[in-house]
DNA sequence: TCTGGGGTCCTAGGACCC
DNA sequence: TCTGGGGTCCTAGGACCC
């Protein structure tokens, strides 16, 4: 029998921002942008929850909805910051933790009995250790699955721990909306629905036979979900250490949708130099580079190409993103977002022959002096984007009444902070 | 209401190989 | 020539999560 938990910190990007701002402690606050941005709530104050705000909404809703609302920019890299102090905090508890995300960890605590005492002395625990260290308060679900431990933490909010004991797992869910199992969303709600199916006890109650007759493997592991199982693909394996990440991406949406090639160009330069060097910073190595397009309309396309080798250069992604662009793009159309995507990741060394070696390690040495020179000076400093603005100087001076000048501030820029 | 950005996992069809 | 079947890779799209 496994005893896991599933710490979830509470309104998260709320609490580290008022660890920087006390002023903000108590008001109703939205994380994610200006009240009249392009954009989504990241989080909000259980005060701004209370006039119907919440994360996902569009921020133009979420003004309407609280216009007493104070709305503040994020800031990823204090969230980072602050994860890895609730990181170091779980890990002196348990060698086996999986952070599932900025903001939450799996723990295998299976055994510890003998170290930390039974699991609720052991969570209360943890509950004072993570004020103590991090000033941030977190919820704790203790079940012998992951999966409900990650409901039951849900349950426990806010600042709570809530221990499903073995056995007890169906009868904890059967109550529950279906919309809080882990991977239940709009869609299968509603598909659902049409079966009568709202809470987990009627989902439990199905035939597997008709789950798995019209939803496949997956209504296999819904029956199983309902009743307390780690089923399929998110819960394989055990709570461990495999960081490395298996696709790394950069997208920007545009304050206002643009059809100027210019822009479009160089936003697509930057974005793969973002990609190019986070895939440095993990030695890592690509070999699917994908653009992604929304048009103003909203609908969304994508196009993959694959290397024979990997890479890790700003240049060879973007001749292959502007490739994949000039090709595919709808001619003259207005758009909305642009999307640089890495996958097929393996780590940087050796699948390369001498010639290729010796010519690798020198663009590697170059471009991690680039790195270092933006680090210094800041991303403007040395960027792709620079030489193609100057190259599209050049087509306006043969045709005055060309393209526009470029303007500042239209193209993202790493992080958004500092 | 007018819809972010960074991810993971799954499905389905076609190419290609044996 | 009138037709199988499995395995794997690639691409496109979509559901879902925080």
């Amino acid at each position: 029998m496994k005893t896991y938990f599933h710490v979830d910190m509470d309104a998260f990007f709320v609490s580290v921002e008022e660890l920087f701002d006390p002023s903000l402690i108590g008001k109703p606050v939205v994380v994610g942008g200006q009240a009249n941005q392009r954009g989504v709530v990241s989080a909000a104050s259980y005060a701004a929850r209370k006039f119907g705000v919440h994360s996902a909404m569009p921020l133009r809703t979420a003004h309407r909805l609280c216009p007493q609302a104070i709305f503040v920019d994020g800031h990823p890299t204090r969230y980072r910051e602050y994860s890895g102090k609730v990181y170091q905090v779980l890990k002196s508890f348990s060698p086996q933790v999986d952070m599932a995300s900025v903001d939450e960890a799996y723990m295998d605590l299976t055994g510890t009995e003998r170290l930390h005492g039974p699991p609720l002395s052991a969570a209360h625990r943890l509950h004072d250790a993570m004020k103590r260290s991090t000033a941030l308060n977190c919820s704790i679900g203790i079940a012998a699955s992951r999966m409900v431990a990650k409901v039951a933490s849900d349950q426990a909010k806010p600042n709570g721990v809530l221990w499903v004991l073995p056995g007890e797992e169906a009868r904890f869910l059967a109550p529950l909306d279906v919309r809080k199992i882990p991977g239940v969303g709009k869609v299968t709600e509603k598909n659902l629905q049409a079966w009568g199916v709202r809470k987990v006890g009627d989902l439990a109650a199905l035939d597997e036979d008709f789950l798995r007759q019209h939803l496949g493997q997956w209504g296999l592991a819904l029956a199983g979900k309902s009743r307390g199982m780690d089923a399929g693909g998110w819960f394989d394996g055990e709570v461990g250490d495999d960081n490395t990440p298996k696709s790394i991406s950069h997208e920007f949406t545009f304050n206002e949708d643009t059809a100027d090639s210019d822009t479009l160009e160089s936003t697509l330069a930057r974005l793969s130099e973002m990609v190019a060097r986070r895939l440095r910073e993990h030695d890592l190595h690509a070999r699917t580079i994908q653009l992604k397009l929304r048009y103003s309309d909203f609908s969304t396309i994508t196009r993959a190409h694959s290397f024979d080798h990997g890479t890790q250069l700003d240049t060879e992604i973007f001749q292959q993103i502007r490739a994949l662009f000039r090709a595919n793009r709808k001619a003259n159309s207005t758009i909305r977002l642009l999307g640089v995507h890495a996958s097929g990741l393996k780590p940087a060394e050796g699948q390369l022959n001498m010639l290729d070696e010796t010519n690798t390690n020198r663009w590697r040495k170059a471009m991690s002096a680039v790195d270092r020179l933006r680090d210094k000076f800041g991303e403007d400093s040395v960027s792709l984007a620079m030489g193609l603005r100057g190259r599209f100087r050049e087509r306006v001076h043969e045709n005055p009444a060309g393209l526009p000048g470029k303007t500042a501030g239209k193209t993202p820029r790493e992080g958004g902070e500092r």
